[in-house]
RNA sequence: GGGCGGUUAGCUCAGUUGGUUAGAGCACCUGCCUUACAAGCAGGGGGUCGCAGGUUCGAGUCCUGCACCGCCCA
C-alpha cells in the first residue's frame, strides 16, 4: 500500500512521563532551556521591517508586587510571543523606574533618615534598618544625612526591589531580553534625560520662570498638572465684611480666611447689580485694613456665596489668572514649608491703614500651619476691634457654613496643594496642543476609545509642563549659573553642559571655564540644585531603548516602536509625555500602537489596593496554580477591560494545562503507518482547523489575544478532544484499514501540533513540553516559541472534504448517541448491539461518508439509519445495549 | 457640570457589519471509575439582555431619554 511504505509513526513512551504535569518542576526547567537557546534575544543585524519593538513599561520599583502587574505584563508577553512566532525579531527590553519620590519615601521609612542637601557626604556612614513592626510614634528622630548618602541608600533599596521584580517576571515566563535591562536612574537613562533637556533647550522648548506654581508643602516641591488630583474635603464658607473706601461695606464668602493677609483684590461679575458701583474703587480688608482694588470679572459666579469674592496670592488657579490679568500686588504669606512667613505691615507692598493693628494680628499667625492660622484668624474676625473700619462690628457674619468641596492634592501627598511663586523650569506645550492631538490620531489605541482620553486631556491642558522638582533622588539639570558680585545666581546667564559630559551632576561637576574653587563664590558659578520630574526621564523609554544619540544608536532600527503597552490611568502622564517628547525631539509618533490593560478589581468591583488589604500576592498565585494557569487568567481578559479578580479562572487554566498534557500524551502515543490525510472526516476536521487558524491570526493582529484564546480553547476542548479524538480512536488503531489509520494519525498529530502553537503564547510551558516530545525533532524548532505561527497554507496539501459539514454531522450524530446512553443510564463505553439514527434523508445521506467513525465511537457492532423526526435535534438515536455479565 | 466606558444566567464574561430558538466557563442537578485525562466524561435545569420610548419585516446589537456602577477631567 502506498501509504505504508513511507514508514511507521513511532509512539512516544508514555510510561516514561509522569502521570501528572508538575509546573513547579517543568517551569524552571523550560525557562533555563529558553535562556540557553537565546530565543528572547534581539538581533540588531536584522532590518526594521522584520523587527517588532516593544516600549516596555518600567515598573516602579516600589517594593510591592501586585496581581495587576502580572495581568498587564502578561498581556504584553502574549503579543510578543505571537510576533516572535510570526518570525519577527523581537526587541523587548525591561527597565526599572527607580528614580523619584516613591523611592525617597521608602528610604525615609526603611532607614528612618532625612536628607539635607547641604550636609557633607560621610563615606563611612552606616545606618540600620528600622524594624518594620515599630510604630511610627516610637521611632527616634530621623537621622539627617547628606544627599549623596541618601542616594546611596536609594540604590540599595531599589536594587532589592529590582531583584524581586525580576524574579516575578521570570516566574511568569516573560520573554524579555534581559540583555536590554536598564534603570531610570542608571548612567544611560540619566545621560538620556540630560540629552533630552539639551535638545529641547537648544530648540527653544524649555524656559525657566519665577511664577506661581502648584506646590506640595510636605514634600516641599513643585508638582505638575498631571500629578494633581481632586479630593472631596470638608470646608466652610466664612462670610466676612469688607469696607469700601467711601465708608460702605459688603460681605464676601471664602473658604480660606487664613489667606486674608494675602488678599490683593476683590472681584464680582460685571453684570452683578449689587456690586456694579464698586468697580474701580478700593475695598478695605478687616484685621489688616489693607486697601485693595475692586474689579469686574466674567469668572465670578453671582450665585456662589455672596457673589463677591476676595482674590489672594494664591488661593487657587483663578487667583493666579486674576493676579496676572489685573496686575495685582503679590502678597505671599505662605512659605515653602507650609508655614505662615513673617511680614511687616508698613513696609513696601504691605501698606495698611492701620499698620499697628495689622502687625499685632499678623504676629499671632506667623510660623503657624494653615489650619492653625485659620482658627486664629476666625477668632480675630469675631472681634469688633478688627473691623475693616474703626468702630465697626465683628467682621465675621454669622457662623461658618460647612460645605463639601473638591480640594487639589498632589497625588502622592497628604496636604492640599498651595500656589507659591518659585523659579521653575517648564517645557512649553500649550502652543502645541493641535500637533499633540494630531500625533495622538496617528497612533492606534487599543481599545480605540482610550484615544479619546488622550485627546480630552490634551485639549484641557492648562499649563506648560513643570519639569523641575526640589527633590534628591532624581536626574539633575545639566545646568550651572554664573554668580554676580554678591554671589547671587544670574538666572539669565546659564551655562549648559556639553553632550560629552553626560551624565553629569552640576553640584559636583565643575562648570566649563571655571575652577571648582569658584563654586558658590562671587563671580563664580553654582549648580542648579533641582532634579527633573521623573516623567521627564520615563517619557524617554523609546529613546533609552534605542540608545538615541549614543554610540550604537539604533533609532533607525527601532523607532517609531510598534507597541506601547500601559495602564489607562497614566495616559495623561506617561503616554502624553512620551508623545510630547517624541514630537519635540523627532517630529514623529513614538509608536504605532498603544495597548491598554484594564485594572484588577476585587470581587466588590473596587480597585484592588494595598490599603484595602485585599491584595493577593502574585508569587503565591504562581506557586499555587503555575505560570501557565496564571497567564491563562490574564489572557482571558480583553484589553482595556477592568476585570474582577476571580480565583476560579486560575483553576480553569490549570485544568486546561492538565488537559493539554493528557491529550498530548494520547495523540503522540498512537502509532501506525505514516500517510496522507485522505479520510473525509479528517479532511473536514482539517478544514475547520484552517478556519480557526485564520480567525486567531486575525485576532492577534488586532491585539485581541483574548478572542484568540477563547476560540482556540473552544476548538481544542470541544472539536478536538471531546469529538475528533473520540471519533477516530478506533480507526487510529485499526488493523483492517491502514490508509484510514494513517489518515487519522496524521490528522491527530496535525491537530495537536497546530493547537499547541496556537496555545503557545498563553501557556508557554506545557505547550513546549508537548512540543518537545515529537514535534521539536520533526520540525527542527527546538522550542515551540520559535516555531512558525500556524497558517492555513500548511493545509494546502490536504484535499478539501467532499462536504464541508462532515465533521459537524459526525459530532451531531455522536451527540445523539451519547444522549441516548445517558438517558438510559449507561456509560459511554458500553457496547451496543444495535444503533439506529434518525434524521432527514439529506442529513442521513451526508452522514454516510463518516458513519463508520460514528459507529465505532458509539462502540456499536452495527449502525442503521431511518428517515424520521429527531425531536428538534439533527439526529436521534435508538440503542440497545449489550447485557452486561453480572459480577 | 463635561467626557469616556459599563449594565446579558446565581458568579465571571463572550456575543464581529441588525437575521433561526441569546452562548461559554464556574456553581447547581442527574448519570457514568469509559484503555489519554475522575484535576475526567456525558446529559440537564437556569436569562422579560438595566428601564422607557423609537427606527425596522426583524433589535442584546442602531437612535433618543432616563437610572445605576466605574474611570478621567473641571
Amino acid at each position: 500500500m502506498a501509504t505504508t511504505d513511507r514508514g511507521w509513526v513511532k509512539p512516544i513512551d508514555v510510561s516514561a512521563l509522569p502521570n501528572r504535569f508538575e509546573p513547579e518542576e517543568a517551569e524552571p526547567r523550560w525557562r533555563a532551556h529558553w535562556d540557553e537557546l537565546g530565543i528572547h534575544r534581539y538581533d540588531p543585524s536584522r532590518p526594521r521591517e522584520e523587527t517588532f519593538v516593544v516600549d516596555t513599561p518600567p515598573p516602579t520599583a516600589s517594593g510591592s508586587l501586585h496581581v495587576g502587574h502580572v495581568f498587564s505584563y502578561t498581556h504584553q508577553d502574549l503579543i510578543v510571543r505571537y510576533q516572535r512566532m510570526r518570525g519577527r525579531n523581537i526587541f523587548y527590553p525591561m527597565g526599572w523606574d527607580d528614580n523619584g519620590l516613591p523611592t525617597e519615601r521608602r528610604v525615609q521609612n526603611v532607614f528612618n533618615v532625612r536628607s539635607d542637601p547641604y550636609m557633607p557626604f560621610d563615606p563611612d556612614l552606616a545606618v540600620d534598618r528600622v524594624d518594620p513592626k515599630t510604630k511610627p510614634r516610637d521611632l527616634p528622630r530621623p537621622t539627617v544625612i547628606s544627599r549623596r548618602n541618601f542616594i546611596d541608600l536609594c540604590h540599595i533599596v531599589t536594587a532589592e526591589d529590582e531583584v524581586a521584580f525580576k524574579g516575578l517576571w521570570e516566574m511568569l515566563g516573560l520573554s524579555v531580553d534581559w540583555n536590554e535591562e536598564y534603570a531610570t536612574i542608571d548612567h544611560r537613562s540619566r545621560a538620556m534625560a540630560q540629552r533630552s533637556f539639551l535638545d529641547l533647550y537648544e530648540k527653544g522648548h524649555i524656559y525657566q520662570v519665577e511664577a506661581p506654581t502648584m506646590w506640595d508643602v510636605d514634600f516641599a516641591t513643585a508638582v505638575a498638572q498631571a500629578e494633581v488630583e481632586d479630593r472631596e474635603r470638608d470646608g466652610a464658607f466664612h462670610d466676612i465684611e469688607f469696607a469700601t473706601e467711601e465708608g460702605g461695606s459688603f460681605v464676601i464668602s471664602t473658604t480660606r480666611p487664613e489667606l486674608l493677609a494675602a488678599c490683593v483684590g476683590i472681584a464680582a461679575h460685571p453684570d452683578d447689580e449689587r456690586y456694579k458701583g464698586l468697580f474701580g474703587k478700593l475695598a478695605i480688608s478687616p484685621i489688616y485694613r489693607v486697601p485693595v482694588p475692586i474689579f469686574p470679572t466674567e469668572l465670578a459666579d453671582p450665585e456662589k456665596g455672596t457673589g463677591v469674592l476676595m482674590v489672594c496670592t494664591f488661593g487657587d488657579q483663578t487667583d493666579v489668572q486674576w493676579w496676572r490679568e489685573e496686575g495685582l500686588a503679590l502678597r505671599q504669606v505662605l512659605g515653602r514649608d507650609g508655614l505662615i512667613v513673617d511680614r511687616r505691615y508698613g513696609d513696601e507692598g504691605w501698606e495698611s491703614n492701620d499698620p499697628e493693628l495689622a502687625n499685632v494680628n499678623y504676629a499671632e499667625i506667623v510660623g503657624k500651619r494653615v489650619n492653625q492660622a485659620r482658627r486664629i484668624v476666625v477668632e480675630q474676625l469675631r472681634d469688633p476691634a478688627n473691623s475693616a473700619m474703626a468702630g465697626g462690628d465683628a467682621p465675621l457674619q454669622g457662623e461658618p457654613r460647612p460645605i463639601k468641596h473638591a480640594v487639589r492634592f498632589f497625588e502622592k501627598g497628604d496636604s492640599p496643594l498651595e500656589y507659591l511663586t518659585s523659579r521653575q523650569w517648564f517645557v512649553r506645550l500649550m502652543d502645541k496642543k493641535d500637533e499633540l492631538i494630531r500625533m495622538g490620531r496617528q497612533i492606534k489605541w487599543h481599545p480605540a476609545h482610550m484615544g479619546k482620553r488622550y485627546e480630552n486631556w490634551t485639549e484641557n491642558l492648562q499649563l506648560d509642563w513643570a519639569i523641575s522638582r526640589q527633590r534628591y533622588f532624581g536626574v539633575q539639570f545639566p545646568v550651572w549659573y554664573r554668580l554676580d558680585d554678591q554671589g547671587n545666581p544670574i538666572y539669565e546667564s546659564l551655562i549648559v553642559a556639553t553632550p560629552e559630559m553626560l551624565p553629569m551632576d552640576p553640584m559636583s561637576d565643575t562648570a566649563p571655564g571655571f575652577a571648582e574653587s569658584q563654586r558658590g563664590q562671587p563671580g563664580g558659578f553654582a549648580g542648579e540644585p533641582d532634579v527633573f520630574d521623573t516623567w521627564f526621564t520615563s517619557s524617554l523609554t523609546p529613546q533609552i531603548g534605542a540608545r538615541w544619540g549614543e554610540d550604537g544608536d539604533k533609532m533607525d532600527r527601532l523607532f517609531p516602536m510598534d507597541v506601547r503597552p500601559q495602564a489607562h490611568d497614566i495616559i495623561r502622564t506617561w503616554a502624553f509625555y512620551t508623545i510630547a517628547k517624541s514630537l519635540l525631539h523627532h517630529g514623529d509618533v513614538p509608536w504605532r500602537n498603544v495597548v491598554l490593560s484594564g485594572w484588577i478589581l476585587d470581587p466588590d468591583r473596587k480597585k484592588m489596593s494595598k490599603s484595602r488589604g485585599n491584595v493577593v500576592t502574585p508569587t503565591g498565585m504562581l506557586e499555587e496554580y503555575g505560570a501557565d494557569a496564571v497567564r491563562y487568567w490574564a489572557g482571558s481578559a480583553r484589553l482595556g477591560a477592568d476585570t474582577a479578580f476571580d480565583e476560579q479562572v486560575f483553576k480553569v487554566g490549570k485544568r486546561l494545562v492538565t488537559k493539554i498534557y493528557n491529550a498530548g500524551k494520547f495523540v503522540l502515543s498512537q502509532e501506525g503507518p505514516e500517510g496522507e490525510i485522505t479520510n473525509e472526516l479528517d479532511r473536514a476536521f482539517i478544514a475547520e482547523l484552517a478556519v480557526l487558524v485564520d480567525r486567531t491570526t486575525r485576532a492577534f493582529d488586532e491585539f485581541e489575544y483574548s478572542r484568540a484564546l477563547e476560540e482556540t480553547e473552544t476548538f481544542f476542548w470541544s472539536a478536538f478532544t471531546d469529538n475528533y479524538l473520540e471519533l477516530v480512536k478506533r480507526r487510529s488503531r485499526s488493523e483492517e484499514d491502514p490508509e484510514g489509520r494513517a489518515s487519522a494519525i496524521a490528522t491527530l498529530r496535525t491537530g495537536l501540533n497546530v493547537l499547541m502553537r496556537l496555545f503557545a503564547p498563553f501557556v508557554p510551558t506545557i505547550t513546549d513540553e508537548v512540543w518537545s516530545w515529537a514535534f521539536a525533532g520533526e520540525t527542527g524548532h527546538r522550542s515551540i516559541h520559535v516555531a512558525d505561527w500556524p497558517s492555513s497554507a500548511e493545509f494546502a496539501t490536504v484535499p478539501a472534504p467532499a462536504d464541508a459539514g462532515s465533521f459537524a454531522l459526525a459530532c451531531d450524530a455522536i451527540t445523539a448517541v451519547r444522549k441516548a446512553k445517558t438517558d438510559e443510564g449507561l456509560g459511554m463505553g458500553r457496547p451496543l448491539t444495535s444503533l439506529a439514527l434518525s434524521g432527514t434523508a439529506e442529513d442521513l445521506s451526508a452522514l454516510a461518508r463518516v458513519i463508520n467513525d460514528v459507529r465505532d465511537s458509539a462502540n456499536a457492532s452495527d449502525i442503521g439509519v431511518t428517515e424520521g423526526d429527531a425531536g428538534g435535534e439533527r439526529f436521534a438515536a435508538r440503542i440497545e445495549a449489550e447485557v452486561q455479565a453480572a459480577d
